[in-house]
RNA sequence: GCGCUCGUAGCUCAAUUGGAUAGAGUAACGGACUUCGGAUCCGUAGGUUAUAGGUUCGAACCCUAUCGGGCGCACCA
C-alpha cells in the first residue's frame, strides 16, 4: 500500500517522498516531513513549502485530503482506494504481503556444536534466524538455510572421553577420574547405554575407540538437535560438516597467496590488516589446523557456491571473530561486503532474582526442549521474536515457565479466534461479505482497516532492517485495535454487518499471515 | 589496559533509523458489559531518555568526554 502511494507521489512531485505514520491518526493516514529537508535548498520556511505542495493536489483517485500542518504534509486516503486494496488483499490470501525481490541468500544460523542438545540460549538465534528466513522468502528472496556442523577439533575428542567416562561411571559402576572439562547430561547416559547395546561394554573402556565413538555419538546428537529444532518449526536445507572440508585445504591456501605466511613452524594469516588485534594462527606447529582454518575453507566454499549475499547469525561472544573472517574472505578474492554478520546478544538467566549460570558440568543446563514442553513452541517463538536481537536480555527462569495467559501470544491469537467465531456465527454468506464496499466507515473502523493493511510494509521493513521484532510488535498493536473495536461495536445484527465482517476478514488475514511468518499457528478456537 | 556494544517508567521491551505530545506489556490501585468469548475493555499513577557539553529548523538516536553493565582481546570451538 505504502509503495503504491509512494510511487504515486514520486510521479506527481518528481522526488522520493518519505512516508511516515502521523503522530495522530486524525491527521490522516500518511505524513511526510519532506518540507523540512527542502527548506534549506529552497531557502524558504518549511511551512510555506508544505502549504505549496499540499495545495497542488486536487481531486484524485488516491487521496481525499492533503493538508499541511506545522510543516508536515498529511495525506488522507480515499475510501475507494482502501476498499480496492482490501479486496485485492483478501483475494490473494496468504500471498498478501509477498514480494518479488530478487537475489539468492545463504543464511547460516544456529550451528551449535553437536556435543549436546540445544539449550535455551540457542533458542534465540534459532527463532531469529528462522523468522528472517520466513520473512525473506515471503518477500521473494531465494534463501538457503544452512547449519554448520563443527564435527572436528577438541570438542569431538572431549565428547568421546565424556561418553566413555559417563558409561563407566553410571553403567559399569566404576569410579573414574573426571578431566578438567567434560560434557554431561541425561543424553550422555542414554548414549552410553546405546553404546553398550551396539558395541558392547568393552567399547567404553577401550581408549583407542574414543574417536570412533565420538563420531558415532555426534551423528546421534545432531539428530537430537534436528528434532529440537523441528519442535519449534525450524528446518534447515543444508548441513555442512567441518571435517568434510579439510580436503580443500591446500587449494584454499594457494588461493590466499602471500596473505598467508609461515612463522616458527606455524602458518598464520595477516588478519591484522583488517583491524584484528594480531595475525592469527591457522595451522599449529604439529600440523593440526585451528578452528579458523575450518571457517576459512567453509567461507571459501560458500562463496564458490555463488550466492548474491551471505548472512551469518552468530552469538555475540563471537563478535571479535568478524574481523578475521572478513580478512579471510578478502584474501580469498571475494567482496567482504557481501558477508553480513548479525550478532544475537546473550540471553542471561535469572533465578529468584539472582544471576543464574548454566553449567554443563554442574548439570544446570536448561534445555530448550524442556521449555518447549512447558510453554509450547508458539509462546517460545513469540517471546524470542519480540526482542530486538542486539540487546542483551534477561529471563527469569520461573517467569519463563510461568508464561501462560500473560504471554502476549495468546492476546494476539485470541483476536484471531474472536474473528473466526464471528464469521462462523454470522448468517451472511461469503459472497455478500466480499461484495460489501468499505465505505462510510467510522473513524475507529477506518483506523483498524488501515492498520491491517500495513502488513506488507511491516514485513519489508522487518526483513530489510533485520529487525524481526517489528512483526510481533505490529501484531500486538493490531490485536489491541481489534479487541477495542470488538468491545465498542456490536457486529452481528449491525446494519453494516457485511461491511464490518469484511473489515474483520482483512484483520484476520494480516494476523494469520503474520503468525505464519513467525512460525506460529493462528488458532480459530482457543 | 585495548576493542566492540548497550544504558529509555519499579521490571521486560518499543519509538517509523534525525521528526509532531518518548509509547506498550507487566506489576500497583480504581472502574466497565444481565449484550457477538472476561484470555477482553477503560482509567489513575509511573520519565531531566545514565551524566555533562556540542552539531541544527528539530536529538533517546549523530559527535566529544565521563560514569555504569555485557562481550571479546587463544595455537578453545
Amino acid at each position: 500500500m505504502k509503495q503504491r502511494v509512494a510511487a504515486f507521489l514520486r510521479d506527481k512531485l518528481n522526488y522520493d517522498v518519505i512516508l511516515e505514520k502521523p503522530r495522530d491518526r486524525s491527521f490522516g493516514h500518511f505524513a511526510t516531513p519532506i518540507a523540512f529537508s527542502l527548506a534549506k535548498e529552497l531557502r524558504q520556511s518549511p511551512m510555506t513549502i508544505a502549504q505549496e505542495i499540499a495545495s497542488s493536489f486536487g481531486e484524485d483517485a488516491i487521496f481525499t485530503a492533503v493538508e499541511s500542518v506545522q510543516g508536515y504534509i498529511n495525506f488522507r486516503l480515499s475510501e475507494t482506494f482502501l476498499d480496492e486494496y482490501a479486496s485485492w488483499a483478501l483475494s490473494h490470501g496468504d500471498q498478501f504481503g509477498s514480494g518479488d525481490k530478487k537475489g539468492s541468500i545463504l543464511l547460516e544460523f544456529v550451528s551449535a556444536n553437536p556435543t549436546g542438545p540445544l539449550h535455551i540460549g540457542h533458542a534465540r538465534g534459532a527463532v531469529y534466524g528462522d523468522t528472517m528466513l520466513r520473512l525473506g522468502r515471503h518477500l521473494g528472496y531465494d534463501i538457503t538455510a544452512e547449519y554448520y556442523v563443527n564435527d572436528a577439533g577438541n570438542q569431538i575428542d572431549l565428547l568421546g572421553v565424556s561418553l566413555q567416562l559417563e558409561g563407566r561411571s553410571s553403567l559399569l559402576g566404576e569410579s573414574v577420574q573426571w578431566p578438567e572439562k567434560y560434557y554431561r547430561g541425561e543424553y550422555l547416559s542414554d548414549l552410553a547405554k546405546e553404546v553398550v547395546n551396539e558395541f558392547g561394554a568393552d567399547a567404553l573402556r577401550d581408549e583407542s575407540r574414543q574417536k570412533e565413538l565420538a563420531l558415532w555419538a555426534k551423528d546421534k546428537i545432531l539428530a537430537l538437535i534436528v528434532d529440537d529444532l523441528a519442535s519449534v518449526q525450524v528446518h534447515f536445507d543444508t548441513f555442512v560438516g567441518e571435517a568434510s572440508l579439510y580436503d580443500e585445504w591446500d587449494r584454499v591456501m594457494a588461493k590466499m597467496g602471500d596473505s598467508v605466511y609461515l612463522s616458527e613452524g606455524k602458518t598464520l594469516i595477516k588478519s591484522s590488516q583488517f583491524g584484528d588485534d594480531h595475525d592469527r594462527v591457522v595451522v599449529r606447529e604439529d600440523g593440526r589446523p585451528t578452528y579458523l582454518a575450518g571457517d576459512i575453507i567453509y567461507h571459501n566454499q560458500k562463496f564458490e557456491r555463488g550466492f548474491d549475499h551471505y548472512i551469518n547469525i552468530w552469538g555475540a561472544d563471537h563478535h571479535g571473530y568478524i574481523a578475521r573472517v572478513n580478512a579471510a574472505v578478502s584474501f580469498l578474492g571475494y567482496n567482504p561486503d557481501k558477508l553480513e554478520v548479525l550478532l544475537s546478544q546473550m540471553v542471561s538467566l535469572l533465578k529468584d532474582g539472582e544471576p543464574f549460570k548454566m553449567s554443563k558440568r554442574a548439570g544446570t543446563v536448561i534445555l530448550m526442549s524442556d521449555v518447549v514442553e512447558e510453554i509450547g513452541s508458539d509462546a517460545l517463538r513469540f517471546m524470542f521474536a519480540s526482542k530486538k536481537c542486539d540487546t542483551a536480555l534477561e529471563f527469569d527462569i520461573e517467569e519463563l515457565k510461568r508464561q501462560d495467559s500473560s504471554n502476549p501470544v495468546y492476546y494476539v491469537q485470541y483476536a484471531h479466534a474472536r474473528i473466526q467465531t464471528l464469521i462462523a456465527k454470522s448468517e451472511m454468506d461469503m459472497e455478500t461479505i466480499m461484495a460489501a464496499k468499505l465505505h462510510g466507515l467510522s473513524a475507529d473502523a477506518d483506523g483498524l482497516l488501515f492498520e491491517a493493511l500495513l502488513l506488507p510494509e511491516i514485513i519489508d521493513d522487518a526483513f530489510e532492517s533485520r529487525q524481526a521484532q517489528k512483526l510481533p510488535d505490529y501484531l500486538k498493536a493490531l490485536a489491541a485495535k481489534l479487541h477495542k473495536f470488538y468491545y465498542d461495536t456490536k457486529i452481528i445484527g449491525n446494519e453494516d454487518e457485511a461491511k464490518l465482517l469484511k473489515l474483520l476478514l482483512v484483520v484476520a488475514l494480516s494476523l494469520k499471515t503474520g503468525f505464519s511468518l513467525l512460525g506460529i499457528e493462528a488458532k480459530d478456537r482457543m
